[in-house]
DNA sequence: GACGTTCTATGCAGGTCTGTATAGAACGTG
DNA sequence: CACGTTCTATACAGACCTGCATAGAACGTC
């Protein structure tokens, strides 16, 4: 037995895919399934909650996708380099889409059409992910507080960067506030730790 | 003759608050008429091009009105002040609308449905808060260059959090990224000209 | 008071969306 | 091979959405 369905997979990856693109609301199910060539029958069966459920999935997969990026790009224990690694990653999604993609769980947060779960669920991604950078920045010698609002400002400065990115249909928003974040968090780590 | 139709205007007003809350794909004309009480009949002579056409004037409208709060922070020139004021509004929003509402540009930014025109509406509103920003910033001697950064950096951070906000459900996101917002440009602004 | 413009009332067509129901295939297990 | 589980096929109901068309009201102007 396969431990979840291929179709269910092929589902949730396009609806990842989609929501980037289009929304929670733009992206119906007839959508997710000519993307993802999974046969229609299966949509509730796999999806008993319909799109609500669906919804949560997707934002689950996508919250586990972007923060194991995140957290590959945090493993060298240098949180500069990572918030320019991880910048980058996300200039490489907006220029290789035509700035039409952005980050699915960011519209999961915006879009009020699912339930409260797929909002919780966009909540938890978020707060993983800065979990994550705020675990680095202590263990570089940041006290707890400020790892805390440090971490929160770089996710915020990102997403909103994504944001003003895909109006603008241009990198430049990201690619300044890229070079800020770096000077930011460089200042405090160095602040608390001689510099290597 | 009125300069514009009194319908007309409670639609636009309506469609900026069900944008905030619902995304463009997820509030419908009857959702906006609903709202406004404008009578049905006049959705297409009031917006020939239809929902295209509609989107991008309450984009516009939402541009101007943000706009208007933020220049009206930076009437001081004081832009850690402003930094302040500008995220103490957004907080009020957040709070008395149970965190149901953002900010009605992002929505506009995210959602894919409607044509360009409105993604440049979002664009363009984008901008003429950063310009105004980074004017305040070059008055204070902030380098021309930095200021246009610096005044990215603040619109992403604020933005991201709000949809942090958003989807955790609490105000402290948003608290945290004004905080270290109004640090960078208090430094920013010391750096450049000595405190008065 | 006739007229033109601006706005509103209402109905409808064509399409799409979610969600359900029912039946059939695929496939491993014994 | 009989069986149960898992998955798929297909049709359909009910609601909603956009956009159009046509007719009627309101109102200022001459």
């Amino acid at each position: 037995m396969p431990p979840t369905s291929d179709a269910r997979d092929r589902m949730i990856r396009s609806g990842a895919q989609l929501f980037r693109e289009r929304g929670v609301s733009g992206t119906s199910f007839a959508d997710v399934l000519e993307h993802s060539g999974a046969p229609r029958g299966s949509v509730y069966h796999h999806f008993p909650g319909g799109k609500d459920e669906f919804a949560i999935e997707v934002t689950r997969y996508a919250g586990g996708l972007i923060g194991g990026a995140l957290r590959g790009a945090l493993e060298g224990d240098d949180p500069v380099a990572a918030v320019r690694s991880f910048a980058d990653m996300w200039i490489g999604v907006l220029e290789s889409g035509e700035y039409a993609a952005g980050c699915p769980v960011v519209a999961v947060a915006v879009d009020a059409a699912p339930g409260p779960g797929t909002r919780a669920a966009a909540g938890d991604a978020f707060a993983a992910w800065e979990s994550d950078l705020a675990v680095v920045l202590v263990r570089r010698g940041v006290g707890e507080d400020r790892a805390r609002s440090l971490a929160t400002l770089v996710l915020s400065g990102i997403e909103g960067a994504i944001v003003l990115c895909r109006a603008q249909g241009s990198a430049e928003p990201l690619r300044r506030v890229a070079g800020e974040l770096a000077t930011v968090v460089g200042a405090a780590v160095a602040g608390s730790r001689p510099p290597a």
